[in-house]
DNA sequence: ACTAATACTGTTAGTGGCTAACATTTCTGG
DNA sequence: CCAGAAATGTTAGCCACTAACAGTATTAGT
């Protein structure tokens, strides 16, 4: 049919947009996987088969690969959060400006739906990963300040979606990852 | 009976112990809520009543309250990362000193599970809100600089206690607490 | 000590996320 | 066109978790 995109993207896509726009107009909790699927026209067990949980269905994204990539394009010598913040500051407004909409609908649903929240660590460490491998050269592991410092600016940035939508999408989401970032370098000797 | 722990007091505990066990003989799957409640000699609806979820007997904890007020206590002047990382380093050895070996069987054990290590960024989430507090004046609400900070100690934390499970409890849990906020602390300038 | 309120637990019946095993259909390359 | 692979369907079932109601233990008031 659709020479482009395989089947299996397809009703992949699918399912992701039904899902997505079920649980925006009824909450998360009261779509069960069932109706997901069968608005997209397949079975539940379709379903699975493409996202090992309900909540993957949300939480699951697929920037991590090109943040590392960006890390890794900063010289070496830099100190590593300042690569980090480099990586995050050139990517984001890229996707900001074409996603905004999406990305806030979809934050905010994380943010409110316990059952998401509750795993949102689980998606943050696999963009600490990303960190971390950008960090490191290849074929070496990662030092624990590495991993510190990775963990921190996951934290940092996970923060800083929260406080966006907490004030409603009001301000540029940029410039409070910004703002985040310039609190973690100076928290060693600056105030509050 | 006891009179100095309530009923429900001592079936909890009773829960606790027995889940403990049988996770740690089985691993966590193997072990049905069913069997824990019927090894406690209760049934299964009593295990829900105390504990809302299978996770919660382990990830629970209680130290957070004693953090905020280690918190509290520091000079208000001094930077706020500093004040946290002292709390930390003071309370800490006096409970490791104690319960070290259960400290470190359930941190194994919940970074061996996938389903207990998805939920660790909620539980990570009360003690950054512990710092968050004692952060802050009474009555007051936490600055973005000082929501950002607390999530990044509270990353730094877990790293620690990450790497410490990693090598097999070899090292002195706080030695790395201490070199992961370390690594916070001079990562503006600092060299990977 | 007796009783009433309260805290705690049991029973039952169900929902829904998730999996296993096997059959069936749809796509793709030669 | 056809064999193999990829994707999906069907069925049956486990288990975490909940609702509603009933029963039992504990504590408090008098």
């Amino acid at each position: 049919m659709d020479g482009r995109t395989s089947r299996g993207a397809r009703t992949r896509e699918a399912l992701r947009r039904t899902a997505f726009r079920l649980f925006l107009a009824e909450g998360y909790e009261k779509v069960t996987v069932a109706r997901i699927a069968a608005g997209a026209g397949v079975s539940h067990m379709t379903f699975f088969r493409h996202f090992p949980t309900k909540e993957d269905v949300v939480l699951r994204d697929e920037y991590d690969p090109m943040l590392e990539e960006l890390i890794r394009a900063r010289p070496v010598d830099h100190p590593p959060m300042e690569r980090i913040r480099h990586a995050v500051t050139t990517a984001l407004p890229a996707v900001y400006r074409q996603e905004r909409e999406a990305l806030y609908l979809r934050s905010r649903l994380i943010l409110r739906t316990p059952a998401l929240r509750a795993r949102m660590g689980e998606s943050a460490v696999s963009s600490c990963l990303a960190f971390e491998r950008g960090l490191t050269p290849p074929g070496e592991n990662p030092t624990p300040a590495v991993r510190v410092i990775a963990a921190a600016c996951t934290a940092a940035l996970t923060t800083a979606i929260t406080l966006w939508v907490e004030e409603g999408g009001q301000s540029e989401l940029p410039d409070l990852v910004e703002d985040a970032f310039d609190a973690l370098l100076t928290a060693g000797g600056g105030t509050p």
